[in-house]
DNA sequence: AGAAACCGTTGACAAAAATCAACGTTTTTC
DNA sequence: GAAAAACGTTGATTTTTGTCAACGGTTTCT
């Protein structure tokens, strides 16, 4: 259950058993089925989560109802509404799950007390929040540097296993296009050769 | 010379005399001028800056030689093409000076060394990531959520020194948009009242 | 197993944004 | 201090993207 997570943080900063164990303490499995949400809008985001199994969206509703997808979530990664968590402030974005979810759950608390009493969490932490931010710059710098056919080109390497599991129209909306407008890139692409 | 520097590091994590001095050794001082390079594109970048005075912007070029800002940084703000400096592989971005500038700058060593020697620096450089993501993660959030005019007003709002000093035609880059469509927009929003 | 919802694509059309050109003003440069 | 470059705006036009509607083929639900 906690495989993945442990696999993980030990990528970054490696772990003895007790370690292990001592944070094991801090965390919280919880299972979530397809369609569940994991966090709504308004809600303070008390818990970030990992993903052992399954996939999440995160995504933001406009005035006229539609859905923005801001990030997407498979095994391995740690996702939440980061300004509701750290200021405890009513989250902006939903979050729900894709397919059935296994996730690890860590509380404000759990991270906060981490952080006071064991500095390899805290390095854990810079190191996640170093490489969230380096992805994050890559993927601002593609969306208004790149156009639309080197853009999906470039996504698609980026998240290879996210674009073959998750819908065409999500990854649209992601990218912030209409489903139509990315099928016809889709199409542009292929008929290259 | 490292006034702003160390007040922005002390309103993150609290410093001692004795610990500023330490922290100082690491540091060097710089100055550039108007449209001098901080980094080129290709270039490793080897040090971060702080900003203690002036104003600075990153971009990309694109395949038709076209500039794309993809981050501004004024008094008080820390940049550098992060990606580069944390792998050390050649850097994508370019960063120059807007205005004279003062800056400070963080060589990867020094960081390295003060990651290594010092606990306090670690939890700066956690916030600093922290915020950093944060601000970032809004950002692409409004620019995948939000109509034109909106976004205009809620990147006024977010960074309301920055328009003031900044040339149009550089918002507009940052925002992903034509100089002459943002005059629009903005020719838009005075008008709907 | 059957109905309903979802998915990706395509076509026709409307809306939005980019482009190109020109302009009067500032600001910079030398 | 004069020439050149940069700036913001506007108008006309082209290109890009969104929208609406329809379709056949899944997958999901019960």
């Amino acid at each position: 259950m906690y495989d993945l997570f442990f696999r993980k943080f030990n990528e970054k900063v490696a772990l003895t058993a007790e370690e292990e164990a001592f944070v094991k303490q801090y965390l919280t499995p919880k299972k979530l089925r397809r369609k569940q949400y994991f966090l709504q809008e308004g809600d303070v985001c008390k818990s970030i989560c990992f993903v052992e199994k399954g996939a999440l969206r995160a995504y933001v509703l406009d005035e006229t109802g539609d859905e923005h997808i801001t990030a997407f979530a498979l095994e391995g990664w740690t996702l939440g509404d980061l300004y509701s968590f750290i200021k405890a402030e009513p989250a902006t974005w939903n979050i729900d799950a894709l397919e059935d979810c296994e996730l690890i759950l860590l509380s404000k608390q759990a991270h906060d007390e981490l952080l006071q009493t064991m500095p390899k969490y805290e390095t854990y932490i810079r190191l996640l929040m170093t490489d969230a931010y380096m992805a994050l710059q890559r993927r601002t710098t593609y969306m208004i540097s790149l156009p639309l056919e080197e853009r999906y080109l470039a996504f698609n390497q980026m998240y290879p296993t996210l674009f073959q599991r998750i819908p065409q129209h999500m990854i649209a909306s992601f990218m912030g296009l209409s489903a139509e407008t990315l099928s016809r890139v889709r199409s542009r692409i292929s008929n290259r050769k």
